[in-house]
DNA sequence: ATGGTGGAGGGTCCA
């Protein structure tokens, strides 16, 4: 089972480069990030006559997630849990998950977090310390297989960034953000992407859209998939396709498929 | 010096 990951910064903007990029790969399951619109304004029909099923958490403007999946999606979870005990976030579409043949999957588009230090530092951290319960208080003692695909807007070591100098207090790159990204894995997830590729330095899955970014690679590796004990035991490959990103009018952000042998 | 670019929406905010 082939399952990706893909920020598309506006669906709408994006939608013939999400269509192409869908024929193309051929993905089981597509998670996406930075939707930009409510449901409502989702493109459903153009997505399912490419026979993908769509469930979608969105926000006007700002965030929003979905699961596609060319198989049955079945009890969707819309949001993180915590959100109303600390009083914040109802409003952030920034989680969804689901299960699809056996497998739950998430959708996440975590928070940016700068300008730091900051307000919107302190939620990003907040944010993942509620993401890290959700993974130990519910995910893992499902001993289910659990793939966490998304835009976790963290650079987990030097070897990640272009630039680590340049980014030492950039969000995505503070020891705070490194420290609560490795709590999570710590946890005994797999990070996908790193585990097959261990030695490896300079590939990215986001560039800016400014300064010729792409043009010179200086790009940040910042989506990623997280795999519970039972979804790394079926790992086979995982890959950044760097293919749409050198599109006309691309995200800023290229796609990262994981794929699973069947269960 | 200045986000130098892009998206949403119609102000600026966000990344």
């Amino acid at each position: 089972m082939k399952i990706a990951t893909f920020n598309v910064n506006s669906i709408k903007a994006r939608l013939p480069r999400v269509l192409e990029w869908l024929e193309a790969a051929q993905p089981d399951v597509a998670l996406l990030q930075e939707l930009k619109c409510e449901e409502a304004g989702f493109p459903g029909l153009e997505i399912e006559a490419l026979g993908y099923k769509a469930e979608v958490l969105g926000q006007k403007s700002y965030n929003g997630v979905a699961i596609l999946s060319r198989h049955p999606i079945e009890d969707v979870r819309r949001g993180l849990p915590g959100a109303d005990e600390m009083g914040e976030d109802a409003d952030q579409a920034r989680y969804i998950e689901a299960t699809v043949r056996g497998v739950r999957v998430a959708s996440i588009y975590l928070p940016n977090g700068n300008p730091t230090p900051g307000p919107k530092f302190d939620y990003k951290l907040r944010w993942m310390a509620r993401l890290k319960t959700h993974v130990e208080e519910t995910l893992l003692p499902s001993e289910q297989p659990v793939a966490l695909g998304g835009d976790y807007n963290v650079c987990p070591t030097d070897a990640d960034v272009y630039d680590p100098e340049g980014f030492a207090d950039d969000a995505l790159c503070r020891p705070e953000s490194r420290a609560a990204f490795r709590a999570l894995v710590n946890l005994g997830l797999t990070e996908a992407w790193r585990a097959l590729h261990p030695n490896a330095e300079g590939k990215y899955s986001y560039w800016d859209y400014g300064g010729g970014a792409w043009q010179k690679d200086n790009g940040l590796r910042i989506d990623h998939f997280l795999l519970s004990p039972q979804a790394a035991d079926r790992l086979v490959a995982c890959e950044i396709d760097r293919t749409p990103r050198g599109k006309e009018k691309p995200s800023d952000h290229t796609p990262v498929v994981v794929e699973l042998q069947a269960g």
